[in-house]
DNA sequence: GGGAGATGATTAACATGTTAAATGAAATGG
DNA sequence: CCATTTCATTTAACATGTTAATCATCTCCC
């Protein structure tokens, strides 16, 4: 399952009230580090988790994990799909997804058939019992979708997708420094 | 541990060439549902693992996960903190922290006592061995942030990071429809 | 053809996410 | 005071995330 609602609010801000006892031992010259609570990634999955704490409930209601609806509403438009690719779309991994698969198999919401012309791939489709709880849930999660959007705003909404977009762009064309990325491992002068 | 780039490009985008197929059995009035690589979910956990898979390397080197450096990176700013204050600012469930914490204390990463005055209650900080891992990640941390600063522009990152803030908030303040909510559980017409 | 290597999918093993339940301690109300 | 309830933390159990390894098939090249 995805994230619950690991925490929020609370003391959450005890960071910032003891702030002053930040980098008691950093030595000399070290700037204190980035607030914590306002990296970036902390932004992005608390702004996460603030979205999908609203879709669960609906979809808990039918049985479904976040997982299990990424794929299904990933299978749903379109006729059938390699396993390879259905993993990309779904932003999964391949043990995760071969796991799910094999449930949602069981649960008869999909169906697999291998590639004759190539034993090794695998195809996923939805079933007619997979594409009727998609409907069930939908609408909720399109009122649900509309809410959000009417309290943000629809232009602001649209705005953050495309900076969100642009982020991501911008980070996939930057080189991993470490990682054993494609090239680029040039100097590690650290 | 956290993401560590489940899947990305490929054939992604061979939902919106099949698109047409989409809806095949919805019955007649029926609204397509939202592109589903367009979602807002989809969009942040695809932003939040594009900007991770530049730290990740950096943090494994030093034999750290995701979670256990979001841990020390709260602790490195305070003197102490309550273990529930600590899953609110790290982000975290309970369980999950505990288990953590169990691991970086045999670590000697951190250290724990419990609260004289209440006895359920047990604080942690970060120890000399802690900080000094911290203070040599991250300079490396630094430097990658500045460099996604750089490619992304400092303005823009800062709307981001706003519109990142006041969408959490205008979620926040809305209602959670079937979830054991404070209040407002109004009607469920459906 | 046939073997070496590449590829797609699954399995294995362990860390984390997630919910429920258990444990131990403190507050509350008779 | 003591029983009940509440609270903080941990444990239990299972799903998922993550990396490595396995297995079967396929490709390429000799």
């Amino acid at each position: 399952m995805g994230l619950k609602t690991p925490a929020r609010d609370g003391a959450a801000n005890r960071t910032s009230e003891s702030a002053s006892a930040a980098g008691r031992k950093m030595s000399a010259g070290q700037a204190p580090m980035r607030e914590f609570s306002r990296s970036l990634p902390m932004s992005l999955m608390r702004a996460r988790e603030a979205v999908m704490r609203h879709f669960r409930p609906s979809l808990r209601a039918h049985g479904l994990t976040e997982q299990q609806w990424r794929i299904l509403r990933a299978l749903s438009s379109i006729d059938a799909i390699e396993v390879t690719d259905l993993a990309h779309v779904a932003f999964l991994l391949g043990p995760s997804l071969s796991r799910i698969l094999r449930d949602l198999e069981g649960r008869r919401l999909i169906e697999r058939k291998t590639v004759k012309s190539d034993l090794r791939r695998g195809t996923v489709s939805i079933t007619a019992k997979g594409l009727k709880l998609i409907e069930a849930v939908a609408p909720h999660s399109e009122a649900i979708y509309a809410e959000m959007t009417r309290r943000y705003g629809a232009q602001k909404l649209a705005e953050l997708q495309d900076m969100l977009h642009m982020l991501e762009n911008s980070l996939l064309a930057m080189p991993v420094r470490g990682g054993s990325g494609d090239a680029d491992e040039g100097d590690d002068g650290k």
